[in-house]
DNA sequence: CAAGCCGGAGAACGGCCGTTCTCCGTTGCC
DNA sequence: GGCAACGGAGAACGGCCGTTCTCCGGCTTG
């Protein structure tokens, strides 16, 4: 198996488990088993376990802010519908059924105190996310596209906390419609 | 040594242990070392860890929720006024050396999936917040207090997360101010 | 005073898991 | 065809930790 493959292997494999169990939960056999790959090239891809959850947390940020970003692509150019089509998204993945919480906030309580590597991929992905919603809110006519900015991100990294533990299913509803009134305030 | 005093003495430990350096981080012996109590008299009072994280969440949830009131109080009597000093008290903890991010998020992060009573005791936690927000927005003069309720909810919530992860200082001023917004909506 | 229960200290046990090592079959190369 | 490097499978190692057990000193009680 060549390393390409056997890493790609991993990373999904890391992904579905990591994510639904915890990354605690799982030991590196698990992935290893699940991925079909010899612990020999594990190892020499990725030489500990933090490298291995620190590779899963950047591959699930890819693919997690793609899925968002299609999804406000799709809501077309008005920029206050581009807003509020990440709560109609956050929506979307709040009712799925392995719907388990943010991976990065539920990793951070994990191990973000014990592992820098992991740490600055939670870091990464919750800049990166906030640095989109940033360019949002300055596409949209407002003297202060920072403020917005700043309560959006919120709302959003509010409902991802409340969608995981709660058992509010309108959480993103609700946010979708405090982010309303901050858009309605700033225009 | 009294089973009170024994109790009271791990739970304290636990505390400080526990919301330090996480859950998984912190062994019973490292706790009951702390506490100065023997292991017998230990699991006599909580006879498993899981039992013992749940009672130091249930004893943190106390006195966090009585810290927030006592802020909340000390603002007197305008409602606005009121819920916008839950913002300003999250600035101050915020701001405190040893903080570390909602213990319970936290908590959920590391153990929540696997253990029916740190679950619960989360979700209570977070149940009797969003219960305290929404009797401080039901005071406020306005038609759709729960609309309020969830907007400063979520705000809240999320400046927690930001804070904890992010390296933004002033995540309880932004989201105080984006309360302000909803306010004035509200009213 | 004697005897028995209580509880403190800490060792022991069992299991889990990250990491490394060993064995062995295969493959490519001269 | 022989030989060496590679890599797969999985056992072995070391350490950690939750939980239980053993030993023993001291206090209580008749």
């Amino acid at each position: 198996m060549e390393l390409a493959e056997a890493s790609d292997r991993l990373l999904v494999a890391a992904e579905r488990l990591y994510y639904s169990r915890g990354i605690a939960a799982v030991g590196i056999d698990d992935v290893r088993a699940a991925a079909g790959v010899s612990m020999r090239r594990l190892y020499q891809l990725y030489p500990s376990k933090e490298h291995l959850v620190a590779a899963y947390l950047d591959a699930r940020d890819v693919r997690w802010r793609g899925r968002v970003a299609a999804h406000v692509d799709a809501a077309g150019e008005d920029p206050g519908a581009r807003l509020l089509a990440v709560f109609d998204w956050l929506g979307l993945w709040f009712a799925e059924d392995d719907f388990r919480g943010c991976a990065f906030i539920n990793a951070f309580g994990e191990i973000g105190g014990d592992s820098p590597l992991v740490l600055a991929a939670v870091q990464r992905h919750k800049d990166l996310f906030r640095d989109y919603l940033r360019d949002l809110a300055h596409a949209f006519p407002t003297d202060s596209p920072e403020s917005l900015a700043a309560g959006i991100t919120l709302l959003a990294e509010g409902a991802m906390t409340v969608a995981a533990i709660g058992t509010d299913p309108d959480a993103a509803a609700h946010a979708k419609a405090a982010a309303h009134v901050l858009l309605d305030a700033a225009r």
